[in-house]
DNA sequence: CAATCATGTTATCGATCGATAAATGACGGC
DNA sequence: GCCGTCATTTATCGATCGATAACATGATTG
């Protein structure tokens, strides 16, 4: 039946009939498109409909992959790990620039990687599955992000030792802010009008003022640096 | 074969051998058995796992929901619509008190709604399934909550005219900031260990003293109220 | 041009899904 | 104590799921 009519086949097109790319770049192109697909679908969708989304047969992906939850396994570290930008940890610390600056430079190139509707989705879809990675991209959040914010804080205040845990709560409240704002806009289609930057320069504030006010009750300073 | 073997029918326990309840107690109990088994396993989960949590068998489910969408709206509204409190809206409403305290008694009931396995988890799955009841109940937070919020700061501060579009944002900055807070406790078990209610005393500081500066740069009130 | 091998498709299995029809059995009214 | 009503179970249907085996075909190489 297929291949009977031959679909007007376009001589200018380049001719994409149905067959034969190298192994690589097929599985690059399963794994891009799979993205797109158990974002906008939930992993529970069928392998079937993302193999017609990809134009290939179903058992095609089993070529490829072991099984569904090593292609998902790719999808996760595709997302997760490859879209996380090491340059974030330095710009944090660059202390030649004062923190608010840095702060609203690093939220604006953050907001970029994660205000997207599949990072996003992909995110609270694997959060809910229970699987572990979310649990370890949180700690990875708080590591390289959160805490290194409070110790910046500290020391542009001219304070020296540890962090204390209601500054680390504090900061998660003023990012986890910042991230629901990007819920609200990529998966519930809201706050598409209002300006992320503005949105980012207001919590910004709100963070280094409330971490300015947490440390008021603590001893003065024994060293200061600049 | 079943019954066959009475498997040690215990005579001091309620002996709920497994039959006959009247009609409004069984809908009742499998609404709220569904409530926890969704929120668990999500929405794709089987009503044969469902109907094996309750004891009764799978097609007994279908006698008092003609379907499983069914069944899954009445737990939307089981948890949406009736776990609402209206005199969350009275106590916002109340300036016979300070806007500070007002904020932080809402924000500890709602919390203790909120911050529930199933609830969480049951909005999360809602939301990324696309239906409209998530989109409806933010609408809901705006109007009842965050709106009068920024209201009730302007008036405390002798504003009497209409809220700016920033202000709202601020609002729901903090009030993200502290669902998502909720969101790494329940769904990824994180925070266990700090206060909740240290946490909120510190976001509705934040909230205030955010709007306060967001009104900065407005002209002068034009009529104290106080 | 024929042999070879990796890419891709066809066919199909066993499990599980939501849903329906028919049989069963517990309980109250008489 | 029988009887009918209605809650509940047994049995089953058609669709869909992940996965596997067997077959087909295009490209490469000698």
């Amino acid at each position: 039946m297929i291949g009977a009519m031959p679909e007007v086949p376009s001589d200018t097109a380049p001719k994409e009939r149905r067959k034969r790319l190298p192994s690589g770049e097929r599985r690059r192109e399963f794994i891009a498109q799979a993205i797109e697909f158990f974002a906008e679908n939930g992993f529970e969708s069928s392998t079937r409909d993302l193999a017609k989304r990809l134009g290939v047969t179903q058992p095609l992906l089993y070529r490829y992959f072991p099984s569904k939850d090593d292609l998902i396994a790719e999808v996760y570290s595709a997302v997760y790990v490859k879209r996380w930008k090491p340059e974030w940890e330095v710009l944090l610390a660059d202390r030649t620039r004062p923190l608010a600056d840095r702060l609203r430079q690093f939220y604006r190139e953050y907001t970029e990687v994660v205000f997207t509707r599949d990072w996003m989705r992909i995110f609270l879809f694997a959060g809910l599955k229970g699987v572990d990675i979310n649990i370890r991209y949180m700690g990875l959040v708080r590591s390289r992000i959160l805490d290194p914010i409070v110790a910046e804080a500290r020391a542009e205040a001219g304070l020296v030792d540890a962090n204390g845990p209601a500054e680390s709560d504090f900061a998660w409240l003023i990012h986890g802010g910042i991230f629901y704002n990007g819920v609200r806009r990529v998966v519930y289609g809201e706050a598409d009008a209002t300006d992320v930057g503005a949105m980012i320069d207001n919590a910004v504030e709100a963070m280094l003022t409330g971490l300015e006010k947490m440390r008021a009750g603590e001893p003065a300073p024994k060293v200061r640096s600049l």
